[in-house]
DNA sequence: AACATATGTGTAATCGGTTACACATAATTT
DNA sequence: AAATTATGTGTAACCGATTACACATATGTT
């Protein structure tokens, strides 16, 4: 394969040069460039990215730190994140990580070695120190699903309380008048902001009582069961929000298996906007822009990266509400 | 962050001896030794993985081409490939083809100047001179997914013949009596071949008639057209062969809006073992075992990669037959 | 004792780029 | 006309590892 020196020789003028060409640094005449050119493409010259991220220290590769890429909402962020990276001639390491804390570091440390130019991280567990320190040693960080408000960091955000009123108040709409509400993991913030959302709604509700909480692992078989024991308490409830879609999807089957028809008898609606055109009846669920929002991660990434202008700060983005057959109202 | 040089100084030694220590290569003296574990210890000091690279050619990055990593059937294949590769070191760099071709020529070149240690592909679109090509240039390739006999090539496929006629005989054995079927694209060789194993069962049945058989691409709403067109023509048939997990769900749901009961009056199977828990009933479905593929083919290539023995032929995988709620019988 | 082999170590070139610095010449200012 | 400033180029050090080769000493063999 050819070398600089190679193109240099050819081209009949020093690496130093066609250096200068390649990165569009410094000067150089239009003579040189034209003899460069030429040598290039003769020679069908690419220069070693190894060589380049030795001396110059960029490697134009970015890693991305997701807990479970077999979760739905993941391969549309790692499908966002890529086609991104790939648009500006980055290249993406995926990592999963299962929020395992040492899974984490250990990729972390992984990645730090392998000098990316930055990492996009979603995770639960991770603390704000972990991110500081590696824009400590200058690795740019985007943080998503998890805001860090008071420090300086960037990280992405959907709006998960106002979603949560969202999806509550839109059960109502329909002409629910009994909400059951199942809830994700209190650990996950995001998890709390949208249960907080249905709680602001009907809180204060005369029919509200804690019991038409219940609580899953944002799995399908976590809303299964929880649909199953919100139903034997309460047979009386006419719709139900799931804090996430996978939960939705459960607590449908559930409902099917009891033999309760969606959406006649309960109306039901879930969170994220994953793709699940594969149940009946479709899902209505407050919409995250999943794919934006993986977009906007690298893209907020690579301005760091660049040294470009950009708040350290959350970045709260919109939620929009998603109908479809789950909550049909009767007459529709 | 502290180099080799460092290390060897610390150390009292040259840093030749410190790299042997690293690579086990030659010999080092047990007092050598000790001194340089002391001093990387104290300077915690990790080897430059770039350097290595640049000099010693290997960059313990794999590269893994998937059509789509929204295709659920490839977040399976890269979990299992990239927990596999994180066993042994390796980092897995991810790329979305889209079964274009140009933007699978364009990543290889990429993956080539990124100086991979491998690829693993998997791509309808793939021609065995791409394959070959990059193997003379040293670089090992394990395909997925497609089978080219005859070249000196490593790849993976399922049985898809077979589990076409397990499919089809699974739902005789449940008692259906004419069996319908959706198949996927006929340019995809593994789409053809689960056609053929219906064919070889059914072809010469005296219910059998061409129209019995669909055409979808692969994806739900195909199934969902596929299903409707079929049960016009055959509003009796009473079993029915996805190609696809993805295309049986199609169908799940344009049979539940038939109104038509699965699986008391028609019994429907598809194929692949993706995770499909959302849906109900659930799919019965020909299991590819998708996480052991992606697990194998990522172990393969590092034989590769470690030159280790490894005949380059097609290998085979077996595939099961997974009963769910779609194909029970009436007196189950 | 003479020779061969095994063990252990260091020097310096190398991988293929980037870039600081020195230097030359051309174009502008005063 | 002299002094700046802008333009253009080359030399050589450097990034941080690997490794060929030369050399020294210890051990084993006839």
């Amino acid at each position: 394969m050819a070398t600089i020196r190679d193109v240099s020789k050819l081209a009949g003028v020093s690496v130093a040069t066609v250096s200068r060409y390649l990165n569009q640094s410094g000067y150089v005449s239009k003579e040189a460039e034209g003899a460069i050119v030429a040598a290039i493409e003769k020679l069908n010259y690419k220069p070693n990215n190894i060589a380049r991220s030795l001396a110059g220290k960029k490697t134009a590769t970015i890693g991305l730190m997701v807990p479970d890429i077999l979760n739905p909402f993941f391969p549309e962020i790692a499908r966002a994140a890529e086609d991104t990276a790939n648009k500006y001639g980055y290249t993406v390491i995926l990592c999963n990580t299962d929020n395992n804390i040492q899974k984490e570091k250990n990729y972390i440390d992984t990645l730090v070695h392998k000098q990316v130019d930055g990492i996009i991280i979603s995770s639960y567990t991770i603390e704000p120190d972990q991110v500081l320190s590696l824009q400590n040693r200058s690795i740019p960080v985007v943080v998503m699903d998890k805001a860090f408000p008071g420090h300086p960091i960037v990280s992405l955000a959907s709006d998960n309380r106002k979603g949560g009123r969202l999806a509550a108040k839109h059960l109502a709409d329909q002409g629910c008048r009994k909400i059951g509400h199942i809830a994700g993991p209190t650990h996950i913030s995001s998890s709390r902001e949208r249960t907080l959302g249905y709680e602001e709604v009907y809180g204060k509700a005369e029919w509200f009582t804690p019991s038409l909480m219940s609580y899953g692992d944002f799995s399908v078989t976590g809303g299964y069961k929880a649909m199953l024991e919100l139903y034997e308490k309460h047979p009386d409830l006419d719709g139900v929000f799931a804090a996430n879609d996978l939960m939705a999807a459960g607590a449908l089957k559930a409902l099917k298996r009891l033999g309760v028809s969606v959406p006649d008898e309960v109306k039901l609606i879930g969170f994220d906007g994953i793709r699940m055109d594969m149940v009946y009846p479709e899902i209505s669920t407050v919409s995250q822009q999943i794919y934006s929002l993986g977009e906007s991660a690298m893209n907020f990434l690579i301005k760091l990266i660049k040294g470009e202008e950009l708040e350290k700060k959350v970045y709260e983005f919109d939620v929009d509400l998603m109908e479809k057959d789950s909550t049909k109202g009767a007459g529709q």
